[in-house]
DNA sequence: CTACGCCTACGAATTGATTCGTATATAATT
DNA sequence: AATTATATACGAATCAATTCGTAGGCGTAG
């Protein structure tokens, strides 16, 4: 099932910095915003509950960890955004991203190597 | 000010349709889903009290236009997402996107296009 | 022992979006 | 004139997500 977003902020920072308490989540995001400790514990309960995180006791303390994989969940949620933001089209959606101009030459270099390799799939399938 | 996920739907169909009647864009809903008639008009009425429509009244009915445009919308729609699915980066948003192996020969091709005028443009500004 | 700090649990309030019921108007139909 | 069909307006119910207040557990410092 799909995270709600502040369970997507939960996961962001599990993801990014692993196994942590409940203490350190709330404090990751009133680095951004203000939020009181005892919605982010709800939250995270919730999650539990709904088999998104796990958890383990470690010397009476809870250490959370994310319980879905953080590019599962991406694809999951880019299907539906380009669904309804984009009616499905994918290289409209592509297009635009590029169009910000704020990618690398790095970057760019690297998704080009990859239109590449999906261009070669799809010469070998016809 | 961003869409909600019923006023997107709106809008998909008006972008789509053009300027039409209430009664046309629920039609088209509920081609989808099941959506009362007056479900649609309430949040039509809202959209028009917020800016994001305009209306006229022609032969007595109400014909409603989309007063924002479609990929201004959709730029906004797409920070805000890269930002809380993908962190902000945006490279591994169109890797994921390209990924799916949906995208035909002719589009990935316009795309490489791009990348290469934006490589251009890079170079150029270095 | 008592107070304090820090934790979890959890019901309940709040908020925002969505949905729906009902009142009302107006034209077309009988 | 009465009925039917089709509109708009709008308050209120519903629903989901989020936020918060309060109670209670447990270790540690005074």
């Amino acid at each position: 099932m799909l995270p709600t977003d502040s369970e997507l902020e939960v996961l962001q920072i599990l993801w990014q910095r692993g196994p942590q308490t409940v203490r350190f989540v709330n404090e990751e995001q009133n680095k951004i915003r203000e939020v009181g400790y005892t919605t982010t514990l709800k939250i995270m309960q919730i999650m539990l509950d709904k088999g998104s995180l796990t958890r383990e006791i470690i010397e009476r303390s809870h250490i959370y960890s994310a319980a879905v994989q953080e590019t599962a969940t991406q694809t999951q949620l880019l299907k539906g955004f380009t669904e309804s933001a984009f009616r499905g089209n994918t290289s409209s959606l592509v297009m635009q991203a590029l169009g910000n101009g704020n990618t690398s030459m790095e970057e760019l270099a690297e998704i080009k190597a990859m239109i590449d390799r999906e261009i070669k799939a799809i010469e070998l399938n016809s």
